[in-house]
DNA sequence: ACCGGATGTCAAGATGGCGTCAAGGAGCGT
DNA sequence: ACGCTCCTTGACGCCATCTTGACATCCGGT
């Protein structure tokens, strides 16, 4: 299945341009032509990521960049017929993964979806994971052990999802904190060991001898396995 | 733990003005002023990002980035002097991972860093070490011998890693306390002893005679090979 | 071969990390 | 406002690990 790519912009001309090129170069394409249908489509549509233009009718860029982060992770990428730096700073606080400036190429904009697309693989696509006994649907944030579904809380689910993001690998507290809290630095390390606690007691079967949260003493924790 | 950036670049006014606001904005920083330092720098630093500037003396920054990619999946932020358009597609190709255009304004730089970070986040991957029978894995914090896992403390594997960062250096007690202890200072040398004891007791299979941590008398501990 | 200092060996005590849990607070929906 | 869930914090005690010290053994120089 082809990653679909929503292009937002006002000029007929240039949209169906854009089109055309990215459907020869393997995406599948969605259309918009002003800020309000640009969402409207986009929650139809759900693409793996955004072409947006700055300057749109009825709802401007930044708007609409604005309230695709308040529900959506989407991948985003601005168009923008200005190079001004006010506007690249702007938009990389409001979430923005990267910039094309008009005028543009089709191949460089082919190669910058491209680009960004390899950087945020696996936050699109997220397939359910499967080690042994243990699903994880990240799309779901369901957990399931031998079948049996256990409900979690987000940060239970984030340090699950964390630590077999990369099985085997010893996470420090920190590291999981960052993971769980966002970069927000202010707390306590060891609120970590009372999540794995109430983790490891809804996911273990003995969770005085856990298969799938381990200790790794001094340092932090690993997944099992 | 501040993340580690290196800088490239020929003109050593703008690296000095680089380095002094990145350093300010919360980053550690490592220079080199041409290509083939770049490269060696990076193998000592391990910098968790390079900024790299393409006209470099030496060896260009096209050439810096291919290497860098031969065994390193680490962010790389070009600098270009020029805005053409197929050095950015080149740069794309060759796996950059962002670009600025000189001239750039620091506070942009820096922005682009942290988000080229926090796409990246928990993406970058330690390679396993292998030496022969040996394998150290530094991110799970595993150690093989002939295929069979051992389970050490954390002191004990950061002694092997330590000698088996420079294999076949020499390393007084003092330093592999520093290694294993960070610089805290008050402990007795000796103690060094007791844990080279228990690792071999571990990984050696005859601890009466060594392989893999040899003693050097009168001088420290070094690895075998 | 002998001697003195360096290292190996080991066990017991000190240290500090972690599991555990309860209480308080923040956030959220009703 | 109320009750709910979830998050955070702190206390306590256990236990893995680290450290220390004692004694044995080894090494290198004379």
């Amino acid at each position: 299945m082809s990653p679909k790519v929503l292009v937002v912009d006002d000029e007929p001309g240039i949209v169906q341009m854009i089109r055309k090129f990215l459907e020869k170069d393997g995406f599948s394409v969605a259309l918009a032509y002003d800020g309000v249908s640009a969402l409207e489509v986009f929650k139809k549509e759900q693409p793996d990521i955004v072409v947006l233009d700055i300057m749109l009718p009825r709802l401007n860029g930044w708007e609409v960049l604005k309230r695709l982060r308040e529900d959506s992770q989407v991948p985003v990428l601005l168009l923008t017929a200005r190079s001004l730096e006010e506007d690249k700073i702007a938009g990389l606080g409001l979430g923005a993964d990267d910039y094309v400036t008009k005028p543009f190429s089709l191949r460089e904009l082919s190669l910058r979806i491209r680009a960004i697309m390899r950087r945020t693989a696996g936050q699109v696509y997220q397939k359910p994971m499967v080690f042994g006994d243990l699903v994880l649907d990240p799309e779901k944030m369901e957990v399931s052990i031998a079948g049996k579904k256990v409900d979690l809380t987000r940060t239970e689910f984030q340090l699950l999802k964390t630590l077999y993001s990369r099985p085997g690998k010893v996470f420090t507290r920190e590291e999981l904190l960052n993971a769980v809290a966002g970069d927000i630095y202010e707390s306590y390390e060891r609120t970590i060991d009372t999540h794995i606690w109430s983790l490891r007691k809804k996911i273990e079967p003995d969770p005085s001898k856990p298969q799938y949260v381990l200790t790794v003493f001094g340092v932090g924790y690993k997944s099992g396995k």
